[in-house]
DNA sequence: ACAAATTTTTACAAAATCTTTATAGACCAA
DNA sequence: TTGGTCTATAAAGATTTTGTAAAAATTTGT
């Protein structure tokens, strides 16, 4: 299982060395940005679990920023802020925000609180384990298994198969996938998406010269498929 | 759109009087029960798009009931409790509460986070697929199928026969097919559309000298329609 | 710091799709 | 009937999209 990640949006220091320890010491990835600029940037670069978004940043407000993020991003955003006014919540939740939490805020709290986002946004409505043909796909356990062998893929490779087991039957664009598996500004890298489909089809195909599990929509994308 | 069903598990009159109040004002339907026991059968019997679930009730600890509950019924449940201990909180959202609000609260803020929750949960169903004769088109999935069998389309003929989809029954002029499908620029180029209304035919139509789903419009344009 | 594993680039071949051209048929009015 | 307009179909050609291998760069683990 990867550790989650999980980008924090703050310009207190001290704030952000709190959460740090507490979510490293809990098993998160961490990764931190001062202003809504450097935020926005490693959002879309390497697109986190979660994130913590403090509402008083120097450069942009961050109900601003939420709807920016929103946009495009569709995990867990957790709003942080010293306002409690019903006014900032109501907005914040009404713009995409996943859970609001005013300073200063219990860390156990905060820690159920982004338990429960990740769960959530990882079970959506999906059943841990995909089946298709031959192949069956733990997404909780982060194993793939062809006639019981369990086959090696790297986490990129596993990313993507899980990507496509999530959303079997439909066709997923080139731009879809790239901004999920590799971030928002890798949206025209079509190029990446077939050397991973290539070596994704050449670890779980009977013949990858003619994919059965993960078929090509020339012009529009891939579609992950029982097999016919 | 329907209207939501709201289920409100409390035992306090002037609570339930509270939240029906507010709830129905804001056009949601709204249901009560005074103790876990009625709110277990009620759930059971009618299941409701959202629970509140108050913790302290007369028969049963709400830590259980959430518990109980969870077993089957997977949308959102947000605790109300005049609580406010982290043990509490912490374990409630650990337990699959969707969110925990601490009484008092406000109504405003509790009718966005009513509002959040149920968006979340209604994102993974909007499947809409449009069925003529023996045709059935999945706009989400961009599939096809006849008889129960999949078609293979290319990306534009699939474009153009889902935009004949979504307009069953009327006649859509070239331009306006030629606009939607190529572009502003491509408004003149009828040809195209011979050429590809003759090749969806002849992979939809059961006799594509004699179209029964896409009908030429002598002059004007084609139609989609119902087989007769 | 080094070796192994993985990801990102680059280059080119192969396949699929789209565009264009050519030809023929259908329909209608004079 | 005849000429004109609109439509249907096949097939060649041009273009775009995809697949594959392998080198270069980066990351990871020891």
């Amino acid at each position: 299982m990867n550790k989650a990640e999980i980008l924090i949006i703050d310009d207190e220091p001290q704030i952000r060395k709190l959460l740090r320890i507490n979510l490293e010491s809990n098993d998160y990835k961490v990764v931190q940005a001062s202003d809504a600029k450097e935020g926005l940037t490693l959002a879309a670069t390497h697109p986190p679990d979660l994130i913590l978004l403090d509402i008083g940043l120097p450069d942009k407000n961050g109900h601003l920023l939420l709807q920016e993020l929103r946009e495009w991003y569709n995990k867990p955003i957790i709003m942080l802020s010293v306002q409690n006014s019903e006014e900032d919540i109501v907005s914040a939740l009404d713009n995409g925000a996943t859970d609001y939490l005013t300073k200063p805020f219990r860390t156990g709290e905060l820690l159920a609180r982004i338990r429960s986002a990740i769960r959530r946004s990882q079970n959506t409505e999906n059943h841990s384990v995909v089946i298709a043909g031959e192949l069956e796909i733990d997404l909780i356990a982060r194993t793939v298994k062809k006639t019981g062998e369990m086959i090696k893929l790297t986490s990129t490779e596993y990313n993507l198969l899980a990507l496509f087991a999530k959303n079997e039957g439909k066709v997923l664009t080139h731009q879809l996938l790239l901004k999920e598996i590799w971030g928002y500004s890798y949206q025209q890298e079509t190029q990446y998406l077939r050397v991973f489909v290539g070596t994704l089809r050449k670890k779980i195909e009977d013949n990858p010269n003619h994919p059965e599990y993960i078929v090509t929509e020339s012009g529009v994308g891939y579609r992950f498929q029982q097999p016919l």
